[in-house]
DNA sequence: CCATTCTCAATGCAAACGTATCGAAATGGC
DNA sequence: GCCATTTCGATACGTTTGCATTGAGAATGG
C-alpha cells in the first residue's frame, strides 16, 4: 500500500527537519534568563486575549507532561515572569497570566529569536514554499 | 518585510504540528523496553551500511546533546542492544554496531510504531500532499 | 619534529523531565 | 441528594538531560 509507506517518509521528514532547525535556533537562543521551553509558554500566554491561560490549555501545545509544566510555570511564577490567579468558574483550576515583565522579557527575547528562525527558515525555502509548507503542516495537526 | 513574517509563520507551522503528532506518536509508543530517543539511534544505525556509525555522526541526526547521547549509548550496549567497538581508523573514535538483538528489537517496536505514524499522518493528507509536504521539508532540512 | 589547536567520547554535577500518585473539586448516573 | 467516576493541578521519586570539563588522539603549521 502506498499511502503507508509515503505517510512514514513524510514525517520522517518532517521530523529530520525539525530536529535540523532546532538544533541550530536552540544554540542562537538568547538570554539566559529563559529557557525554550519556558519562552514556548511566554509565547503560548502572548497569543490569548488577556494573555492568560489554564495550565490544562497550555499542556495542549506544548509538547511536555503536565507535571513539567506545573513546574515549569512555578519557576516562571517564581521569577515574577507569569501569575497564578484562581480560576472563578473552577476551584480547582487556576489561571496562568502573564505578567508585564514576562512580557518585556517575551518581546525582548523574541525579536533575536524570530531572526534566527528567518535566518534558518527563510534561507532555504522562498515565500510560495514557505506558504505552502505551513498550510501543509496546518492540515496535518488538524486542530482546524 | 514579507519573507520574515512568513518564514517565523511556517516554522510555527511546523513546529506545532511536530508537537501534535509527536504527542499521538509517543503515546502509543510500543514497548518499555525502549524509549523514543532510543528508538531513534536504533532507527539511525539500521539506515547504514553494516548497521554501525560512530556516535558524532549520530549526533548530527538525534536532537541531543553530545554526553547525553553518549551516555545513551552505554544504556543500550548495557542491554545488548547494540556494541562498542574500536575505529581502526580513529583510535579515538567508537564504532556503535546494532546488534542482532537491537535489531530484532527494532523491527518488533517498528511495525507498531509506523502503524501509529501512518494513521495519525496519513489521515489528515493524501499521497500528493505528504510527497509536497516530505519535499519541501528535505529543502527546509537542507543535508542536501 | 614538536607545539598548538582541534576533535572525539566520557564523566561530574545540577537542573529538568516522566511515571505514578495524590487531594480537591467537578461531573454524571441513579 | 449521593456515590462513583473524571478532571485539574501538585508532589514524590527515580531517570534523563544539558553544561562544563577532562583526557586522549588526530590534524595543522612553523
Amino acid at each position: 500500500m502506498k499511502t503507508r509507506v509515503d505517510a512514514v517518509t513524510a514525517w520522517e521528514s518532517l521530523f529530520r527537519a525539525q530536529v535540523a532547525v532546532m538544533r541550530t535556533i536552540a544554540a542562537e537562543f538568547p538570554s539566559r534568563d529563559i529557557s525554550l521551553n519556558e519562552y514556548d509558554v511566554l509565547f503560548n500566554l502572548t497569543r490569548q486575549p488577556g494573555r492568560e491561560l489554564r495550565p490544562r490549555d497550555l499542556n495542549r501545545h506544548i509538547l511536555l507532561a503536565q507535571p513539567s509544566l506545573s513546574r515549569l510555570i512555578d519557576r516562571l511564577a517564581g521569577r515574577g515572569y507569569v501569575e497564578k490567579l484562581p480560576d472563578p468558574t473552577d476551584a480547582r483550576g487556576t489561571i496562568i497570566r502573564l505578567t508585564n515583565a514576562g512580557f518585556a522579557l517575551f518581546r525582548r527575547v523574541a525579536v533575536e529569536h524570530m531572526g534566527s528562525i528567518t535566518a534558518r527558515v527563510g534561507s532555504r525555502l522562498d515565500d510560495d514554499e514557505l506558504a505552502e509548507l505551513a498550510a501543509l503542516c496546518d492540515k496535518l495537526r488538524g486542530d482546524a
